[in-house]
DNA sequence: CTTCATTTGTCCGTATGTATG
DNA sequence: TCATACATACGGACAAATGAA
């Protein structure tokens, strides 16, 4: 049976080129593409249940013969699989199915991770302290570490590079294999994690944020010279993970509730 | 002397196959794809400014006999250069360079924007109020409405499915002229965009989250009943953007500050 | 408005390299 | 070791969109 669709659809295939009569404009089909149709086809039967996730979709050949097309066209719809994440293909194994439903229908993206503050851009981190320190298990377990290992903790205040209004008192801490790199921070302008990546050739893969508010700390009061009995801050911590998971830089950035807030905007992607 | 250098070129090419005599390991080059090559000196070129941003990359062609490779190779670098945001392509037009620095290196995504938030699969909204309202200038600003525009007010609670522990104390706005799904609302389990989407055949294309801290309101304290002088909520406020940028609907959320935290994980995308 | 050359899009064929199991 | 399956790379051909003559 998968040897009649074959034949029908190359015989579809081949009136194609076959021109249009003269009279009669015809309801001219949008006229799909071969490669989109085997992409449609395929995504239909990824998430009408036929190759379950988990499963192996056929190999290029099998589909080039099923669909009677060559192999370059079923390359071309399985690519299309792949960057809509319901596929994932590893060479000498095959196509695995990962999704049903394919990737994220929504993402927020952006080119520095700066940038998740609309601020960030024109801001300047004036450098107050820094220590080697060993952190206690609270502050372990914010910045994903091993209770008692050392970091490198600079403590520092961001404000605006304009008339340096404070916007936020952060202690960024920094594993100490990066403690080498001490005398470069003081004079960094773009993100710390940046550097890092440029200094130590690591790579930071993945972050992980958290956002909460609690009452204002003292630190921070000295700092904002707010003593409102009821101040409260809103706390970031960006954790930054190389590819094993592990943390290669944190950060705990606390701003004054009363003037600060988060804001972000997530697109719809493709034409889903 | 374009072909000079097509020549040289596909000469070290064909050289390439030939099988190494047999002693000396040799090196071993990493032996990058040609494609990848073509990619990486394109993208240079790109962001060093020789093509510029508005110009034209060369045709296929020139790049053919330029790289001295075959038009598939030369296709596939710039494939590249668009997934990546470098360029784009018009059939009969040619390559524009859209950005000398490519598109975002991090993305957040997620298939349903309830997935902002990790405990929303097992929640439920239970409506205390539905009311047609006309907006005050703050809560129109916070929701981009015009002032004194009619809105489908849902007050209600959200809470966990298994024991009902209130998560967040929320009031959903609805445009009026989707005032007429006002009864399938209470029985709706999944995001209350999606049911618009769905039945009212509009389409979110953006939205905007905005996260504040601040007092607890007294309507939050009756809900949570909590009376701590210093109370504070988290508040997450998100639109839900047309495309033409105006609201479809909102949802402003309280929650308690003292138990609970906004977490979302970035990963770096593609391999650069 | 039509014609025409240009440029990218689609599609086919073949061959070899390389990772996998 | 060996067959399998995907990755890379070459070649050719025609269609469709574009923009200028």
């Amino acid at each position: 049976m998968a040897e009649d669709e074959a034949q029908d659809l190359s015989r579809i295939a081949a009136a194609r080129p076959a021109p249009s009569p003269d009279i009669s404009p015809a309801p001219r089909m949008p006229e799909i593409p071969r490669y989109l149709q085997v992409f449609q086809d395929l995504r239909a039967r990824i998430s009408g249940g036929r190759y379950p996730v988990g499963s192996m979709v056929p190999t290029e050949a099998e589909l080039c013969a099923e669909f009677a097309v060559s192999r370059h066209t079923v390359r071309e719809a399985l690519r299309r699989l792949v960057d809509q994440g319901y596929v994932e293909r590893r060479q000498g194994s095959g196509t695995q199915v990962l999704s049903a439903e394919g990737g994220s229908l929504f993402t927020q993206s952006m080119r520095s991770l700066s940038e998740l503050f609309q601020y960030a851009l024109d801001t300047d981190f004036a450098i107050t302290a820094m220590v080697m320190t060993a952190v206690d298990e609270p502050t372990a377990r914010l910045i994903g570490a091993e209770p008692g290992s050392s970091w490198l903790a600079l403590h520092g205040i961001r404000g605006t590079r304009d008339d340096g209004v404070p916007i936020s008192h952060t202690v960024v801490y920094v594993h100490e294999r990066f403690g080498w790199l001490r005398d470069d921070f003081p004079s960094c302008h773009g993100p710390f994690y940046a550097l890092i990546e440029q200094r130590a050739q690591v790579t930071v893969m993945e972050t992980l944020q958290t956002i909460t508010a609690l009452p204002m700390p003292d630190a921070s009061r000295q700092v904002f010279g707010d003593q409102t009995p009821g101040a409260h801050v809103l706390r970031v911590v960006r954790r930054y993970l190389d590819r094993r998971g592990s943390t290669l830089t944190a950060s705990i950035n606390d701003h004054p509730a009363d003037r600060f807030t988060y804001t972000m905007r997530i697109k719809r992607d493709g034409e889903r």
